[in-house]
RNA sequence: GGGCGCAUAGCUCAGUGGUAGAGCGCCACCUUGACACGGUGGAGGCCCGUAGUUCGAUCCUACGUGCGCCCACCA
């Protein structure tokens, strides 16, 4: 006997382990394979509600593919997140006091993250195995474990064997506070307050020029002033001390007459050239450019272009250098004071113009928050423009496809206008770069130490050392050790862009690789796009000679109700694992798929989950009602040859919502296959199949009886095969009492029976032919029942006729088969409309209230307790409603284009709409006047 | 500066070239033997504006208005 009700918190993990130990989620059979990568989350991760959405949609995927027979393979695993992972470790020393990273070693550190992993890292897992995840849990993989390292040395080797890797020193996005450089993804532009400095340099040797200073209305200058200064401008003062030129466009004839001049760099005291180059605006600004190579993507590539000398002002903590070129008062300095300092320093030199309020663009470091600050320093490069013209291209051909496929367009702009890719970060967790360097500074790419040092050998013999030389070095002695390892790692995306095939084994040619490369679909945000779906159609591409999935589904992101991020900072992040305490995995998973529709962000609020929880109770008490009426499931039953009106048409609901659900989930349309499984479950199965069958399975036995038990369970299993994808759990329930007894349902088989040549679509057939065919007329004529049923019980609300009172009906001038259907059905619409019985008359019974049903007349002799008023109103807004369709219709059928031109389905529709509207308003209207002369 | 998206019921959102839908909320009635996490009935919509295409536009096109997001080096 099934409880009152599905209670998630004690069934969830009892079900879970079940699912695993039978291992079901690994792949098995002869079926197409069907592969999926998880987007590894983080290892310092925990399960919020883009990972909530992101895993349903694709165990969504899983489960529906696993029993449409596909040998499916959804990947596991972990991202070791560089920063985020050492920045959780040295936080956690910090807390327990100890000595801290550097005073360690890297050794002794990266042992500790490893530990920390083992104890506090990966509890995203268990939360995802909460969500119901049908991952294969046996093939789990982490970016830093061993076959996956050895996947990243080998492509970074090659990839520097081919020159796609380089070192080069350039500009790159420091941040202060991790002591790394980032690449440009994990830049975060944000538009702050800032202020505008305006500053005069003065001209060497108290030169002067006369600068206009008005204009006519044609442009030409009108009046002028004697300047003995250039004038530039600066969010940045501070970085001034490191100006290596001031730079002004070449048409700009206010400044023509000091070009290639020198003035003075204020407390820097240098003196330094006024250049022409393309890059300054003369219409911003003063139109002059102070040009800091070494601290801005800008003045750097003006400054290498005009040989302008780069002053590095800055160490790894944006503190201003030790160095001579800076005074001596700055060093040492922060840069945010240095810039105070700078400041108070120019106007005290009364060299201080002006200064302005301005919002201005500031870089931070997504993850350290801290202002990045343009720095030169040898870094590893990716020449990424080269890897991905094979990405563009996969995606051109169509050998992968995003869905929605608006998101192509997102791809190619960043795909072909995409930079060098810095590879290299200055951390001690990750994988460490596969470089060794010899004592003149060579570098050795090799996999292994041994490789490199055999590279070495073979280069310093070539250039005359003997091997005593370098033996000498190897040891140490002399100048030092022959070969010294790179000290960095690479960045955490360098893994995860391999992830498709390092997780499958590459290098290594296993069957699995064979088998599940590419992979089917990839479902992610698209706020990920850039980081990983590009970077692994590189990466595909190069090494797999193939795009690394078939199509991209790209999902929206999951907003709070007011359509704000969801942010700790902001407070109104909603935890998926307090949902599932309150309310069931399953629950949740229907919210955040029935939502899921293309292109929109979700908005998710609480009493929508509600809501679903409280349609997965509805399901379970229409099993409590099967089995209190003893449906049980019967494997021989054969849907193709029921009798019974009413069990062939529940089979047609079925078979069309079946239909439909597969056709949805076959195109992404998550919340489409969810709408349709809401709908039949609640407004056809529940709200009419359960209630019209109560007469039967509580009436007498028989074969009737028996084949709509059986009916009904049969129809019940096939919503719990349907509905399994979405809410695993409660259906793999109730799946012991109406499966077929032989396996879990998530084993079982997608519904498509009983013709195999349906299998596809996922609908029913009988004999070949489309149940939609073969079951019609019950359809048809069920579908006549219930808005029968409907309409009397409108009228009877609608006239205020108590609910519990029984009342007489009355069929006017019935017909042949009317009468027939009412002699069918008469004991069901007693019950259900709670009448005494059926009457049939030639006309309606005066004051009696009259229901217009498919252009038959019903009556319902209320004499007494009819309001004439209420009816006349409910009359007459009823013929109201006709006539305004018949206006409509009119309308069109005299447009002479309309007929001429308009499809002639379309046109006979309209005519036919017509005459029913017409005949219902006559009959009403012939109700109202009887009312109205009673 | 480029690119993308969104404006539909009180709220949150589906949807379609011909008859506008859901969830929640609201109103009335109902402890009917699956279910009050329920049942029955109901109210509620110039489908953002303007112009165009079309026999016909909430849907397609253009423009406008408002909002949101992504990318981009204006000192």
């Amino acid at each position: 006997m099934l409880d009152k009700s599905f209670d998630p918190q004690s069934a969830e993990a009892r079900l879970y382990e079940a699912w695993e130990k039978s291992g079901a989620f690994e792949p098995s059979g002869e079926g197409d394979p069907f592969t999926i990568v998880i987007p590894p989350p983080n290892v310092t991760g925990s399960l919020h509600m883009g990972h909530a959405l992101n895993n349903t949609l694709q165990d969504v995927l899983c489960r529906f593919e696993r029993m449409r027979g596909r040998s499916v393979l959804w990947q596991p695993g972990m991202d070791h997140a560089g920063i985020a992972t050492q920045m959780v470790v040295e936080r956690q020393m910090m807390e327990r006091q100890e000595p801290k990273r550097t005073a360690i070693g890297r050794e002794k550190f990266v042992e500790k993250v490893w530990a920390w992993k083992e104890e506090s890292g990966g509890a995203i897992i268990t939360q995802l195995k909460r969500l119901g995840a049908s991952c294969d849990w046996s093939r789990e993989r982490f970016t830093m474990d061993e076959g996956l390292s050895e996947a990243v040395k080998k492509v970074f080797v090659q990839l520097y064997r081919e020159g796609f890797i380089y070192r080069d020193k350039r500009l790159v996005n420091w941040d202060p506070k991790f002591l790394t450089a980032i690449s440009d993804l994990e830049v975060e532009n944000t538009e702050v307050d800032g202020h505008f400095w305006h500053f005069k340099y003065p001209l060497e040797n108290g030169e002067t020029y006369e600068f206009p200073i008005a204009y006519d209305e044609e442009g030409n200058p009108t009046e002028w002033e004697t300047r003995d200064y250039i004038s530039i401008a600066t969010t940045r003062p501070e970085t001034m001390l490191g100006d290596g030129a001031v730079a002004v466009h070449p048409s700009d004839k206010r400044y023509a007459p000091i070009v290639g001049k020198k003035c003075l760099l204020p407390l820097a005291d240098r003196y330094i050239p006024i250049i022409t180059d393309d890059y300054p605006d003369p219409d911003f600004g003063s139109g002059a450019v102070k040009i800091t190579g070494a601290h801005d993507f800008n003045d750097y590539k003006v400054a290498v272009r005009n040989d302008i000398k780069l002053y590095v002002l800055m160490d790894e903590h944006a503190r201003m250098r030790d160095d001579d070129y800076i005074p001596e008062k700055y060093r040492g300095l922060d840069r945010f004071e240095a810039r105070k300092l700078v400041v108070e320093d120019i106007d005290a030199r009364g060299l201080l113009i002006k200064v302005e309020d301005k919002k201005i663009m500031q870089p931070f470091g997504d993850r350290s928050g801290v202002v990045i600050e343009p720095m030169l320093t040898d870094q590893w490069y990716v020449d990424a423009e080269r890897l991905a013209k094979k990405a563009i291209e996969a995606v051109e051909d169509g050998e992968t496809r995003f869905v929605p496929e608006n998101w192509t367009k997102t791809y190619f702009q960043w795909m072909r206008n995409i930079e060098p890719w810095c590879v290299s970060r200055q951390l001690w967790w990750g994988h460490q770069i596969p470089a060794w360097y010899g004592p003149d500074g060579h570098v050795f790419v090799a996999e292994t130490e041994d490789e490199a040092f055999k590279q070495a050998v073979i280069k310093y013999t070539e250039e005359g050392y003997t091997l005593e030389d370098i033996d000498a070095m190897a040891r140490g002695e002399g100048e030092g050790p022959l070969l010294v390892r790179d000290e960095d790692v690479l960045d955490t995306w360098f893994s995860s862009a391999l992830w498709p095939f390092s997780t499958l084994g590459w290098p290594d040619e296993t069957p699995q690789l064979k088998l599940h490369y590419p992979t089917s679909v990839l479902v992610t945000a698209f706020d990920i796009i850039f980081f990983w779906v590009a970077r692994m159609m590189m990466m595909g591409t190069h090494f797999m000679k193939k795009a690394p999935f078939s199509d991209v589904y790209i999902h929206a992101l999951v907003l709070d109700e007011k359509g704000q991020k969801m942010s700790k900072s902001k407070g109104n992040v909603i935890d998926p694992l307090t949902l599932i305490d309150k309310y069931g995995a399953d629950a949740l998973r229907f919210t955040l798929a029935a939502m899921a529709a293309q292109g929109r962000n979700i908005r998710l609020s609480e009493a929508r989950v509600e809501g679903y929880r409280n349609f997965g109770t509805k399901l379970w008490n229409a099993a409590r009602f099967c089995e209190m009426n003893e449906c049980a499931f019967d494997p021989a039953f054969d849907p193709a040859s029921v009798n019974e009106t009413l069990n062939q048409w529940i089979i047609h609901e079925a078979g069309k919502a079946a239909a439909e659900t597969t056709a949805a989930l076959e195109t992404y349309r998550f919340n489409d296959a969810a709408g349709a499984l809401y709908k039949f479950v609640w407004n056809v199965f529940c709200d009419w199949h359960v209630e019209l069958a109560k007469p039967i399975l509580m009436g007498e036995d028989g074969p009737a009886k028996d084949e709509t038990r059986k009916t009904t369970a049969f129809v019940l299993s096939g919503v719990l095969r349907l509905l399994h994808p979405f809410m695993p759990f409660i259906t793999e329930e109730l799946w012991k009492s109406y499966g077929d007894g032989k396996s879990m349902l998530v084993e079982a088989e997608w519904p498509h029976m009983p013709d195999a040549s349906v299998k596809k679509s996922g609908g029913l057939s009988i004999k070949g032919a489309p149940i939609e065919a073969a079951y019609a007329k019950s359809a048809e004529e069920i579908d006549w029942l219930i808005g029968l049923i409907t309409a009397v019980r409108s009228a009877r609300a609608e006239m205020n006729v108590p609910a519990g009172a029984k009342i007489p009906f009355v069929a006017v001038n019935a017909g042949p088969e009317v009468s027939l259907r009412l002699d069918a059905y008469g004991d069901l619409i007693s019950r259900l409309v709670r009448i005494d019985g059926i009457h049939n008359a030639e006309t309606a019974p005066k004051g009696a209230v009259q229901i217009v049903h498919e252009g038959r007349v019903f009556a319902l002799p209320l004499a007494d307790i009819i309001d004439i008023a209420a009816e006349k109103a409910r009359l007459s807004k009823e013929i109201e409603k006709c006539e305004k369709e018949i206006d409509g219709i009119d309308k069109k059928l005299a447009n002479k284009n309309f007929v001429e031109r308009a499809p002639a389905e379309i046109v006979e529709e309209n005519r036919e709409r017509r005459v029913a509207f017409t005949e219902r308003k006559e009959k009403l209207a012939a109700a109202l006047k009887q009312i109205s002369e009673g």
